[in-house]
DNA sequence: CTGTTAGCGCTTTCAT
DNA sequence: ATGAAAGCGCTAACAG
């Protein structure tokens, strides 16, 4: 860890000591004199939870008032051991599905008076080990993860030490944890039906990181839709592991390098910047979008409908996501330990727009 | 605020006394007892600043790693009133600047041992206040603006106060405060000179937030670029206030809607966004982008690239914004007032892609 | 109903 | 060089 040069005098703050502090902030004991009461007066008064004068109160009120006392979070945390804080660890801020989510989240947080703390991993889980363990310390009360990939050990440790966690977007099915995600198996064959619907036989399956369960189940969307109607997959039609527009370019122009009795006449991409680049492909390649090659894309960006032509895509209810996720993680704050575990699946829908056409 | 019903068991978690604690935490007690020196040692020997026995220390230091020990960041911060964390707000994140600039600000944040925590107030002048208030409340150390406009007066407050502030891509160059920002005027005059200088003269300008010196800036670069080769603003080619693609694709369709003679033969846009709406509204005017009209944005965002045909924009060193200007902010944290604010521009540069083309 | 006391975990005089 | 004690601001027994 780095350290500034000295380049500054030290400076001294002399508290005033008898009167305001040095910073301004009235304190519990300053509300007790004014009110002419004792300091856990007022700290009763304004919990609420036990009984006191209506008149003292109302005195108590007026001081708190008049010096616009807040209680110190760090002394409260420091006795209570909770901060009134969650937080929201997202691997990073460029996918807007993340802010989506978090807008949800934000809105029942303080609804409830809650603080929320946004972590940003850059998908690096020695970051996310040491940042969820220094939000521990902090007394953070729960803990909302993007995260969750089969070797997120450490959310399934902390969750087990009785910390309230809730995963969003990306969930481990196999594991006893709540989370709210979107299903992803229904989107892909929701998404897959269609196009076979609308007369597409041969449909390439762009699709992210094989690791994530989210991606996992999206392919067996895919494969259900297939089998529904007698079709296998073509393996040659799959490609794994692309992420963001330029993997997903690169990878539509390598699949069109190949044979071309082997090109799709759709290709599915598990997410729209994959699409966007898989389209760029496509017209570079001098081909014309839905004619030659349908594109259907998975997530909804803000941008995904200023495209040429306009991108047909399945839908998520982020928001929702956050906020039912959040709902739950209170919930799990409030009850610590004593709720099993709720996977909640929320479904996607078809966006149709101009890049899926109708097939001869 | 709302409050959950108390559907569960209150939960009583008894502390065994003697032993570690409940939650498992190592306290500096316990580490003390297990090196056999007093809590005052522990701290001592993991400050640094203060002499102790070398063999001692050997010891409390073993000690700390044998029971895993991290110092409670809530004692410490009651104790000493600051928190090694920063604090960034941010208007919302769904434009990609701010993540951009955040990876800087986290990358020197954790290089110096910093937490940061994000606030993202949705443009809600109100719930920044509240928010801001909160954080002092919570003794953070200093604090990052992305939101300024002409009505933060509480962010000037903030600072008056002594607490470390600073600005970072809007900026308020009559207040005497540190910032860090994008050289708005030289941006908009670099582009707009570029365009001139592809022949064009009919120079559009689709403008942000009238309110924000970022586009006011920005307007003024557009004049005096124009102004130098002696052309005057023609008014009804500029545009105030329009935000996002869709009000960027209302403007252009608006404008073409005009009088055709009036019509320009570019298009200046003060962010990718209105370029992309005001590309869509072109093209779907029937006319052809660069021929017809050519089209410049402004951000570089990450798809700015793929567009169809690539937009040619202004790119701002974002990253490099947020790693100066955490360098700064930390700075004032060690030096607390005794610096003149400082209000650092940084150089955009033109990125020449297809949209702008050559006139005639 | 209310004041007194103790203590959350840490740092910092003040003694020794 | 080290320990004891006080106190950051707050809440929760425990007495009255």
């Amino acid at each position: 860890m780095k350290d500034f040069l000295n380049e500054c005098q030290i400076n001294h703050y002399k508290r005033l000591h008898k009167g305001l502090q040095g910073d301004g902030m009235a304190t519990i004991h300053d509300v007790a004199a004014l009110a002419g009461v004792s300091a856990s007066t007022v700290s009763r008064a304004l919990s609420g939870n036990v009984k006191v004068n209506a008149e003292t109160k109302k005195r108590v009120l007026e001081a708190v008032a008049q010096l616009n006392y807040q209680p110190s979070p760090l002394a409260k945390g420091l006795k209570e051991g909770s901060t009134r804080t969650i937080a929201v660890i997202v691997p990073n801020l460029r996918n807007l599905l993340f802010p989506a989510a978090i807008s949800g989240i934000t809105e029942v947080a303080s609804a409830y008076g809650y603080t929320i703390v946004l972590c940003s991993t850059d998908e690096d889980i020695e970051k996310e080990k040491a940042d969820v363990a220094n939000l521990v310390r902090r007394k953070i009360d729960g803990f909302v993860f993007f995260t969750a990939t089969q070797r997120s050990g450490h959310i399934m440790e902390l969750a087990s030490k009785g910390h309230p966690v809730v995963l969003l977007v990306r969930n481990l099915p196999q594991e006893p944890i709540d989370s709210v995600s979107v299903d992803n198996e229904l989107g892909a064959y929701k998404g897959t039906k269609f196009l076979l619907e609308r007369g597409y036989r041969s449909i390439a399956l762009i699709c992210g990181d094989r690791e994530l369960v989210l991606y996992q189940d999206r392919f067996r969307g895919y494969q259900r839709a297939l089998a529904e109607v007698g079709l296998a997959v073509d393996f040659g039609l799959v490609r794994w592991n692309v992420k963001g527009w330029k993997q997903g370019f690169a990878a539509m122009t390598a699949l069109l390098k190949e044979n071309r009795s082997a090109w799709p006449d759709a290709v599915f991409a598990t997410s729209d910047p994959k699409a966007l680049g898989i389209m760029k492909a496509i017209k570079q390649a001098g081909l014309s979008i839905p004619r030659d090659i349908a594109v259907m894309g998975y997530d909804n960006m803000e941008l995904s409908e200023l495209t040429d032509p306009a991108l047909t895509t399945v839908a998520q209810p982020f928001h929702q996501t956050g906020v039912q996720g959040t709902e739950r993680l209170l919930r799990l704050i409030q009850c610590k330990g004593s709720l099993k575990p709720e996977q909640v699946k929320l479904e996607p829908t078809i966006l149709i727009r101009q890049s899926v056409g109708h097939k001869e």
